[in-house]
DNA sequence: CGGCTTATTGCAACGGCTTGCAAAACCGCT
DNA sequence: AGCGGTTTTGCAAGCCGTTGCAATAAGCCG
């Protein structure tokens, strides 16, 4: 029923191989070939199967998206980013939704069904089990969000692509101290995850550089309603001068734990969040925050994507991005 | 490089065929046989290839998700109901976000190059031509939130799945009179769009049974920004006493314009929104709306999708789903 | 116009899997 | 052991492109 090349060949009075050469770029035909096969395929609505061709070339074009958390707006900008990213070279995602429970190999199973040509992990949460499972598998694999170790010169399993978090962290712990708070306190997403651990390192590290007292707690998901609760948890034993909250919906959450408890922020305390995603600067919300410069992140892990495409033996490289500060409404006036 | 059927039959010393039959539910092997198959291919690793598959069978269980709003926090809630959904039908989606100013056509072509068994279209901003022009072509199009034309019983051109955006608009005009508000105003998403069109015909239809005078405005697309900026633009003429925003974010946007202009919300104006994002109910936004079942309208067309997978010469249908009133703070309470 | 190089073209094999068909193996019975 | 019937199996052709190779056509020169 579909349309395959043998029938623009007939049409246009060619080979197969003419139709073929003709869709390839840079293969040796005829500009007037060529010109009457595009008509012929125009006129029938002919468009190369590229599953069938990746059979011969070894090459899909398809790229798995890997994320698991579907739950933070912050990830909307970047599947935008990441899919027009490699949309424009032709790439085409797939994407895999993780459910809870689902394993690295079950993932991957998915994934070389397609034969994709590579798979971007999208997710700051994953652990790194699922990256190692897909390399180990012979998939090139991208990490994006991630950092491999706690410090910058850590050399990664895979490629990725992400913000320095223990830099993060510390700009954080040194924005509070620099707006005159004293005792600080750590919001996390969950413990296991390489983000909420990072950022938390250097967050206590600056901290204790400025001798400051801190405490932390860590939120099982990274969601508003968890950032809500877990500070509520942590309000019970008083409260911080001021939190540094690992990401945006969890400062928000966090806020209005806070606002509900009686407390004036940024009056009574401080909050700075992380990522600056959209709502951070919504009227309501006015989060002071640490922006993720996302489009760059996004942009580098497809070029990394691309370059493994080419050459699959490529040494891992992690690019670290830094981050900056975004002050709104949640941290008090800078004492002069 | 990649594990084959034959790597597999070779190793358990049986036929292509003998392995293909294995990895085919209701396909006719010894259950001795399969397992030997078993055994051999999950110690080789492998995983049939469904894009070779595809050439035969004429199926990929490929299922194209074309949007173009990734703006809207609405949306990344769908993208996980449906990426789930689908998933879990054993069926793989595939994106395409669409670019401003990609044409059908240049999407259709995406799409066929991979051969997908059908798309499904999410959005109510793409333009009905779109859809036409996928069917047109054979492929099997759904779209989810969408509406025919203005009346729930016009017959779709395909298959979809929605709110009932004019009955949601009679609901917010009701509602509002409800409140005792008297001078309403709309503000609706890009004027082009059938859910802000049906939205406001709705709520005129409405307005003038109860002998509300209204006037209307539409925003150039579905975000804060042009929520705010449409708002302010409204305002300029002075203002309603209440507003329906045919969408969260526009409202959200426009409530902080209102509150700049120095008037509060709900005290001197009543606002109400629809989508029941998961920010409206955040604190600092409190947004009243009006719930759209996403889970079910994004369960519906999958239902849609693989039945006409199944039959792709089914009757169209537009199945129509409730819209729900969900009271925050943004309307003043109800005059006893 | 013949002889040579170079640009086009077609042939045929191949890639990984499915499937109709016929051969082989198995079953329970007589 | 032989028989009819049902399961299992393997063979080989086919799905839709790509590509190496050889054949053909075109172009250039003296």
């Amino acid at each position: 029923m579909a349309i395959t090349l043998r029938d623009v060949a007939r049409e246009a009075g060619v080979s197969a191989s003419a139709v073929s050469r003709a869709f390839t770029p840079g293969a040796s035909v005829a500009p007037a070939t060529r010109a009457r096969i595009m008509t012929a395929s125009a006129k029938l609505g002919f468009a190369p199967n590229r599953l069938a061709a990746s059979l011969t070339t070894g090459r899909t074009r398809l790229v798995g998206i890997v994320a698991d958390d579907f739950d933070n707006p912050f990830f909307l900008r970047v599947f935008d980013l990441m899919t027009k990213g490699l949309q424009t070279r032709g790439l085409r995602p797939l994407l895999v939704n993780l459910q809870p429970g689902t394993s690295a190999a079950q993932a991957l199973g998915m994934l070389r069904e397609y034969a994709v040509d590579a798979a971007v992990l999208v997710s700051g949460t994953l652990p790194a089990g699922f990256s190692q499972c897909f390399r180990d598998a012979g998939l090139p694999v991208i990490h994006c969000f991630a950092q491999a170790g706690p410090w910058a010169n850590d050399t990664p399993e895979v490629p990725q692509s992400g913000i320095d978090d223990t830099a993060a962290g510390q700009l954080a712990a040194a924005t509070l101290a620099r707006h005159g708070y004293d005792k600080l306190g750590y919001l996390g997403g969950p413990e296991h995850t390489l983000p909420a651990r990072n950022r938390f390192l250097g967050f206590q590290a600056q901290a204790q550089r400025q001798q400051r007292p801190i405490i932390a707690a860590y939120a099982p998901v990274w969601s508003f309603a968890a950032g809500r609760a877990t500070m509520q948890a942590m309000l019970r034993d008083g409260h911080c001068d001021a939190y540094f909250c690992a990401d945006d919906v969890l400062a928000i959450g966090a806020i209005s734990a806070l606002r509900d408890a009686g407390l004036d922020v940024p009056g009574d305390v401080g909050v700075i969040g992380l990522n600056d995603m959209e709502m951070a600067g919504w009227a309501g919300i006015n989060l002071t925050t640490i922006a993720q410069p996302v489009a760059d992140i996004v942009a580098s892990c497809i070029e990394q994507t691309e370059a493994l495409i080419e050459n699959p033996g490529l040494e891992p490289e992690a690019r670290l991005f830094a981050a900056r500060l975004v002050e709104r409404g949640t941290l008090r006036p800078m004492q002069p």
